[in-house]
DNA sequence: TGCCTTCTCCTTTTT
DNA sequence: GGAGAAGGCA
C-alpha cells in the first residue's frame, strides 16, 4: 500500500503527506502538480478519509475528469466515484440544485451561458427605451459578470458611491437600473447565469449558517487546483467552506495567473499565507517536461514581471534544441510556414500529428493555419472557437428541451417561440413581454392564461399560440416517463427543426441536420453513461447541465491522431513535443487591448510564458509583415516578447532585419505623436523603403532603446481607464488620486493628489503611471 | 409578417 | 471578410 508514494520526489512527496492543516503548493511549470494532487486524494484515502469528505475544485471539466480517473487506478472505481470533483461552476451548480430552493429557485433552475444573458441584456436596453449605441449590451454584460464576480450585488453597487459615479462619468448614469432588471428577470425566469452559480453560492452559505455548517462538515478536506486563476467569489467560497476544519490545499502557480480579465485575482495566492494560520509552503522546481532551452528561456521572459513569488523552476532534462524564431510576409505564408515544417518534422523524426500544437493569441488566428494545413493534408483539430453546443441548430434543441424542464426559461422561449416560424412574429412576442412584466409573470404563463388577459393579439395568432403551449406541455408529459434521448428525439422530429435543416437542401443545411443528430447522439451516449453512477439519474435536467457547463476541450477527442490547435489559454495545463507559437507581433501578442497598464502587460507576459512551457522538445515562435486583420492587410511589427528572450537560447531562421520593422516608430520619431492605429495602414512604396529611409545600425540600436518609453507615452495618454478620481501608482510618488486631467494629445496633464500628501501636476506623455482598479 | 439588403461590430482570452 | 442585427419593402 501506499507504494505510490515512491513515483514522487521529495519535494513531490511532502505536500502529499502533509495531513491536516492548511498548506500551499507553489508548482512551477511541468513541475508534476497534477501528480500531487492525485496523490495526495489517494493518499488521504488510504489514511482512511472518508471519499465523500473530499471536494476538490479543477478549473476544467477535463482537468477533473482526468485526475478521478487516475485516482480510480489507485484506489479503485467505486471509491473514486463518491468524490466531489469537477469545476466551482459544475460543483456548485449541483449544490444548488439541492439548496437552491431556499433563494427561491427551482430545483431545476436553467443556467443561461453568455449569449443568453446578452440577449436578456440587450432587450432591458430596448425595453427601457435607452440608446444602443452608448448602453452597448456586451460591455454591460461584462461590466455586469465583474461586479457578481467581486460579490457586488445590485444593492451593494447602489450603496458604493464610487461605482455609481463611475458608471455615471461613463455616461452610463442607468447602470444600476438595468443590473437590477437583469437580476430580476433571470430569477423570474429561474434562471442562473455562470455568475450565479457563484455568488448565489456564496448567498446560500452566508444566509443559512446550518447549510454552510451541512458542507463544511461534509468537506472536511478541499483541495483548489490552479488557485491563482480563481476570483474573489471563487476566493469566499473556498474560505467559508474550510474554515471549521481548515484542511485546504491550494496548488498553483503564480507565473501561470492568466484569466484577469474574468475576474481572477492573483492576490489570492499571493495572500494565502496571511489568510490561514500556519500554513504549510511546498515548492515545487524542477521541471520534468522541457529541456534545459526552453526552461531558460521561459525563465528569462518571466523574470521581466515585478509582481511575483520567488522561485526557482529548473530541469535536469537535455540541453535541447534552440527555440526557432521565423519570420514571413504574410499570415498566409506563416501558416505554409508552419505546416510545412510540421511536415518535415514528422517525416525527419517519425512523429505522430498528435505531437505538434500551434498556439495562437486569438480564435480568429486558425483560419490562416487551417487553410495550410489542409493544403499539406495534414489532420489538425481546433478546439474553442464556436463550440459544438454554440452552433445555432444545437441551441435551438437545447431551447426547447430547456423550455420543457422549465417553462419560466424566457431566453429559450424567445428562441424557438417563432423558430420553425409558425407564424409568431416579433410584435406579438412583445406585447407578450409587455404583458409578462405588468404581470410580473413569465411569458409561458401568459400564453397559457390567453384567453383570460385582454391583449391585443388578432383570434389567428392567439390560436397559434395556443399550439405552440400545447406541444410544450405534450413533452413535458412525455418528459415524466421517457428517458432524455427518447425525448430529444421526439422534439427534434415533432417542432420540425430536423426536417427545416432537411429541405434547406444546401451543404450547410445538411451538415445541421448531421449536428442535431450528432446531439441526439451524444444524449444516448449520456443517458448511458448516468445510468451507471449512483448520484444520477440521466433526466434530462442534469444533461442539460452538463451541457452548459461543458466546454469544447470536454468533448471526447477520440483516439485519431491530430495536430492541434488551439489558443494559449486552453493550452494551460497540457503539454506537446513541438509548439508553434504564431503571431509574435506588437498589438496581436502582446494584444492591442492590454498593453494600456503594467498589470496587463505582465498578465500577457504571463501568457507567453505559459504558451512557451508547453513545449517539451522543441518551440517555433513565429511572425509576419503584413497580416489580416478586419479584411485589410495591415503592417506588423515583431513582438516586444522576442527580443526579451536571452539571446543566447534562440535562433533566428530568417536573417535578422532590414529596418523596415522600425518604420511606424521612425515615423513617431519624426512627426512627434502620431496616431498608431492609422499610421499602421500606410503601405511601403513597393513594399523595401528606399535606402535613403532605411536607417543604419546605430540609429537602430537608439530606437531600440527609445521603444519602451514611446509606448508608455502613448498608452498613458490614451488610456480610458486614467480618468478624473481613480487610483494610480507612481512608480517614483507613490499612490495617488487624479484630481484633474485638462489638455489634449501631447498636452494631456494630470493633478494628482499623492498619499505621500504633494499634488503634482504631470504631463502624461511622460508620466511613469499605472492606473490601479477601483 | 417575412424576406432581402444594409449596417455594424468585430478580433483577447472562457466557466 | 463574416456574422448578426436592424431596417426597408413586398
Amino acid at each position: 500500500m501506499d507504494t505510490f508514494l515512491d513515483e514522487l520526489n521529495d519535494a513531490q512527496r511532502a505536500p502529499v503527506l502533509h495531513k491536516d492543516g492548511p498548506l500551499m503548493v507553489i508548482a512551477g511549470a511541468g513541475s508534476g502538480k497534477t501528480r500531487v494532487l492525485t496523490y495526495r486524494i489517494a493518499h488521504l484515502m488510504e489514511q482512511g478519509v472518508d471519499s465523500f469528505n473530499i471536494l476538490a475544485l479543477t478549473f476544467t471539466n477535463k482537468a477533473a475528469r482526468e485526475m478521478k480517473k487516475r485516482i480510480a487506478t489507485i484506489v479503485g472505481n467505486s471509491e473514486a466515484k463518491n468524490l466531489w470533483m469537477g469545476t466551482f461552476h459544475s460543483v456548485f451548480a449541483k449544490l444548488l440544485r439541492f439548496d437552491g430552493d431556499k433563494l427561491g429557485y427551482p430545483s431545476n433552475f436553467t443556467i443561461y451561458d453568455t449569449q443568453d444573458s446578452q440577449r436578456l441584456i440587450a432587450s432591458i436596453i430596448k425595453e427601457m427605451g435607452l440608446d444602443k449605441d452608448i448602453y452597448k449590451y456586451k460591455q454591460i454584460q461584462n461590466r455586469i459578470s465583474s461586479y457578481k464576480n467581486s460579490l457586488i450585488t445590485v444593492k451593494a453597487y447602489f450603496q458604493n458611491p464610487e461605482l455609481v459615479e463611475a458608471d455615471a462619468m461613463a455616461k452610463r448614469p442607468r447602470l444600476g437600473e438595468i443590473y437590477q432588471n437583469y437580476v430580476d428577470r433571470c430569477f423570474k425566469a429561474g434562471a442562473m447565469d455562470f455568475d450565479d452559480l457563484l455568488l448565489r453560492t456564496n448567498e446560500l452559505l452566508t444566509r443559512f449558517p446550518e447549510v454552510l455548517m451541512k458542507y463544511q462538515d461534509r468537506f472536511r478536506y478541499i483541495l483548489v487546483d490552479e488557485y491563482q486563476d480563481t476570483n474573489h467569489s471563487q476566493y469566499l467560497i473556498v474560505k467559508a467552506l474550510s474554515d471549521r476544519y481548515q484542511n485546504i490545499c491550494v496548488v498553483g502557480d503564480d507565473a501561470q495567473s492568466i484569466y484577469s480579465f474574468r475576474g481572477a485575482n492573483i492576490s489570492n495566492i499571493l495572500n494565502f499565507q496571511k489568510d490561514y494560520d500556519d500554513v504549510g509552503m511546498y515548492r515545487l522546481e524542477q521541471n520534468y517536461r522541457s529541456t534545459k532551452n526552453i526552461v531558460n528561456a521561459a525563465n528569462s521572459i518571466i523574470a521581466k514581471n515585478k509582481n511575483q513569488l520567488e522561485k526557482v523552476v529548473w530541469t535536469s532534462n537535455d540541453e535541447g534544441n534552440k527555440i526557432k524564431i521565423h519570420r514571413s510576409i504574410t499570415d498566409a505564408e506563416e501558416g505554409r510556414y508552419v505546416a510545412g515544417s510540421i511536415f518535415e518534422n514528422r517525416m525527419q523524426h517519425q512523429l505522430m500529428n498528435g505531437e505538434f500544437a500551434v498556439l495562437y493569441r486569438t480564435n480568429s488566428q486558425s483560419r490562416a493555419i487551417e487553410d495550410a494545413l489542409r493544403k499539406r493534408d495534414i489532420p489538425y483539430r481546433i478546439y474553442g472557437g464556436l463550440s459544438f453546443y454554440q452552433r445555432k441548430e444545437i441551441k435551438d434543441v437545447l431551447a426547447y428541451l430547456r423550455l420543457i424542464t422549465n417553462p419560466k426559461d424566457e431566453e429559450a422561449l424567445k428562441r424557438v417561440i417563432n423558430f420553425p416560424a409558425r407564424g409568431i412574429g416579433q410584435t406579438t412576442v412583445d406585447k407578450l413581454i409587455v404583458a409578462a412584466n405588468h404581470y410580473g409573470r413569465s411569458i409561458f404563463e401568459v400564453m397559457d392564461n390567453l384567453s383570460k388577459l385582454e391583449l391585443k393579439i388578432n383570434a389567428g395568432t392567439q390560436r397559434k399560440l395556443g399550439d405552440f403551449v400545447t406541444m410544450i406541455k405534450s413533452f413535458q408529459i412525455m418528459n415524466e416517463g421517457s428517458d432524455a434521448f427518447i425525448l430529444a428525439e421526439h422534439v427534434a422530429k415533432k417542432t420540425g427543426l430536423l426536417l427545416e435543416f432537411k429541405k434547406d437542401g444546401t451543404p450547410e443545411g445538411i451538415a445541421r441536420m448531421e449536428n442535431i443528430e450528432e446531439l441526439l447522439n451524444g444524449i444516448k451516449d449520456f443517458v448511458e453513461g448516468q445510468k451507471e453512477l449512483a448520484d444520477s439519474t440521466g433526466s434530462l435536467t442534469e444533461f442539460l447541465e452538463d451541457v452548459a457547463l461543458a466546454t469544447d476541450m470536454d468533448k471526447d477527442t477520440g483516439d485519431d491522431d491530430r495536430v492541434a490547435l488551439m489558443t494559449i489559454h486552453l493550452a494551460k495545463g497540457l503539454e506537446f513535443p513541438y509548439v508553434y507559437i504564431v503571431g509574435m507581433e506588437e498589438d496581436l501578442f502582446p494584444s492591442a487591448m492590454s498593453m494600456n497598464t503594467r498589470s496587463e502587460l505582465e498578465e500577457e507576459r504571463r501568457l507567453f510564458y505559459v504558451a512557451l512551457t508547453r513545449a517539451e522538445k522543441q518551440a517555433y515562435l513565429t511572425y509576419t509583415q503584413n497580416r489580416y486583420r478586419w479584411g485589410k492587410l495591415i503592417d506588423a511589427e515583431p513582438s516586444r516578447f522576442l527580443e526579451e528572450i536571452e539571446e543566447q537560447y534562440v535562433e533566428n531562421l530568417t536573417p535578422v532585419n532590414d529596418g523596415y520593422r522600425y518604420k511606424s516608430m521612425i515615423n513617431a520619431d519624426i512627426f512627434g505623436d502620431v496616431d498608431k492605429s492609422k499610421l499602421r495602414q500606410i503601405k511601403p512604396q513597393n513594399g523595401t523603403p528606399s535606402s535613403a529611409n532605411r536607417p543604419n545600425e546605430n540609429q537602430l540600436r537608439k530606437l531600440r532603446k527609445l521603444k519602451p518609453e514611446l509606448s508608455a507615452t502613448n498608452t498613458n495618454a490614451l488610456d480610458p481607464n486614467l480618468i478624473e478620481g481613480c487610483l494610480v501608482n507612481h512608480t517614483r510618488f507613490g499612490r495617488g488620486k487624479v484630481i484633474k486631467i485638462e489638455g489634449v494629445g501631447n498636452d494631456k496633464k494630470a493633478e494628482i493628489q499623492f498619499e505621500k500628501g504633494d499634488i503634482k501636476k504631470l504631463l502624461l506623455r511622460f508620466a511613469k503611471l499605472e492606473v490601479l482598479d477601483q
